[in-house]
DNA sequence: GACAAACGCGAATAATTAGTCGCATTCTTT
DNA sequence: AAAGAATGCGACTAATTATTCGCGTTTGTC
C-alpha cells in the first residue's frame, strides 16, 4: 500500500493512460458505472478496488491499468457534475445586466433553474458527491470546487449589482451555494413532487437572501 | 477485528462499563478530550485507537475498558450536542401561541436564537459532527436523531400554525433544519463577524421560507 | 495489611483492503 | 501469420488498524 503518496501528490489523481483499443474505452466505462452503482447500493461507503473490478467483470489489475488509485475513479464520476457549475453560472453573467426590480427577480429565477438543473440532470451522482464529502482524501477537492463556485456566484451578484462590496458578495456567494446544495441533496432523496416543493423554498430564501443588497430602483 | 458486529448490535454503542473507582471517571475524560482534539487537528478524518490513547496517556486497552468500540466514543462526544436540539425547540413550544404577525416574528426569532446557541455553545464539537456525518456506520444514528429534529421543527410550526398541514410542516422543518446546519457549520469556520452576518442571512431566510404557511391577521 | 475488585497495559491477533508484478491472452499491423 | 503492443489477470504483498486477553498494578474495604 502507497496510501500516503496520493494523499500529497495531486497528479496522482489523474488517469493513469489513454485507452488505445476499443475494448479498453468500454473497460473504462464498465469501471466507472460499476462505481457509480455500487457507492448507490452502498450509501456513502466507497466501494472497495475489489468490488469495483467484480461488479465491472474485471481484475483488480485492469482498473489499474486506468486509474492511479481508487479515488481518480470517484472523481472521474464526480468531476463531470463538478465542472458543469463554472459553465452555467458563467453563461448567466453573459447577458445584460438588469435594470429594474422585476428584471432583476428574472435572474435570480434563471440563475436558480439552471442550477437546480445541474442536480435534477445528475440525480444518479449524487451519492458519489456525499461520498467524496465524507472522503478525507477526497474532500480538499471538493472544497476547491466550492471555492471555484463561490467565487463564481459572488461574480453572478456583482454582475447583477456592481456596486456590491466584494465581501459581501462572496458571503452570500457561500450561502447560495450551501443553501441550494443542502435543499437540493435532501430533495433529490425525496420524490419528485418534494423536491418542486422544496425547489420553491429555496428560490423564496434566494430572493429574500439577495434582496436586501439590491440598490435598484 | 470485529467490524461486521458494531453494525449490526446497536447496543455496541453503548458505555462499556461505568467508570467505579475516582481515577477511571479522569479517562474516561481524557478519553473524550483527546478524541476531540485529535478529530479537531485532523479535519474530518476520525482518529485511530491507538492516537486516542497515546493522546490520552493511555494505552488501548484502557480505551476499550470504557469504550466498546471506537464509534462508542465519537458518538458520546456528539451526543450532547445532538440530545440539546429537542430540548431547546421543545421549549419554544411551551409558549403561548403567538396572535399577530408580530409576535410570530417574534417567536421565529426566538427559535433561531435558541438554535444558533447551541451551535456557538458547541463550536468545538464541529468537527466531530461532520466526521460522523462521514462515517459509514455512525450516519444512521445521526439520520434518527436529525429525523426527530426534524419533527421536532414541524411541531412548532405546528403550535405556531395548527392550521398547517403535518406534510407542509415536516416539509417546512426539514428545510429549516438543512439550511440552518449548513450555513452554521460554514459560519464557524469563519470569524465571528462573518457568523453573525450569515447567521442575519439565515433569520432572513427562515422568515422568508415560513411567511407564506402563515395564515395570522 | 490482606484480599478482591477495578484498573491499566501492550503485544498479539485478525480483518480489511490498496496497489503491484510477472505471466497469459488478445488485438493491431505489416 | 508472425511480431509486438496493448490489455487482462489474480495471487501476493504490505500497510493499516480495531479489538482482545492474560498478566501486572493500584485502589478501596474490612
Amino acid at each position: 500500500m502507497k496510501r500516503s503518496l496520493s494523499r500529497e501528490t495531486r497528479m496522482a489523481l489523474e488517469p493513469r493512460k489513454q485507452p488505445r483499443q476499443q475494448r479498453s474505452s468500454k473497460v473504462v466505462d464498465r469501471i466507472l458505472d460499476a462505481a457509480l452503482t455500487l457507492t448507490r447500493e452502498q450509501g456513502t461507503r466507497t466501494p472497495t478496488t475489489l468490488a469495483i473490478a467484480q461488479r465491472a467483470g474485471l481484475s483488480v489489475g485492469s482498473v489499474y491499468q486506468y486509474f492511479p488509485n481508487k479515488e481518480a475513479i470517484l472523481l472521474d464520476l464526480a468531476r463531470r457534475w463538478l465542472s458543469s457549475f463554472p459553465e452555467v453560472i458563467e453563461k448567466r453573467i453573459k447577458v445584460p445586466r438588469p435594470t429594474n426590480r422585476d428584471e432583476f427577480r428574472q435572474e435570480v429565477r434563471k440563475l436558480f433553474i439552471d442550477t437546480s438543473t445541474i442536480y435534477l440532470d445528475n440525480a444518479t451522482l449524487m451519492p458519489v458527491i456525499e461520498a467524496i464529502s465524507g472522503n478525507a482524501d477526497l474532500r480538499p477537492i471538493q472544497d476547491e470546487y466550492d471555492e471555484q463556485i463561490i467565487a463564481l456566484y459572488a461574480a453572478w451578484l456583482r454582475h447583477v449589482n456592481p456596486a456590491l462590496e466584494d465581501k459581501i458578495a462572496k458571503r452570500l456567494g457561500l450561502v447560495m451555494m450551501e443553501v441550494g446544495h443542502a435543499c437540493r441533496l435532501v430533495g433529490l432523496k425525496r420524490d419528485r413532487r418534494t423536491f418542486d416543493l422544496i425547489e420553491d423554498d429555496v428560490e423564496a430564501m434566494w430572493l429574500a437572501l439577495v434582496n436586501p443588497y439590491l440598490n435598484l430602483d
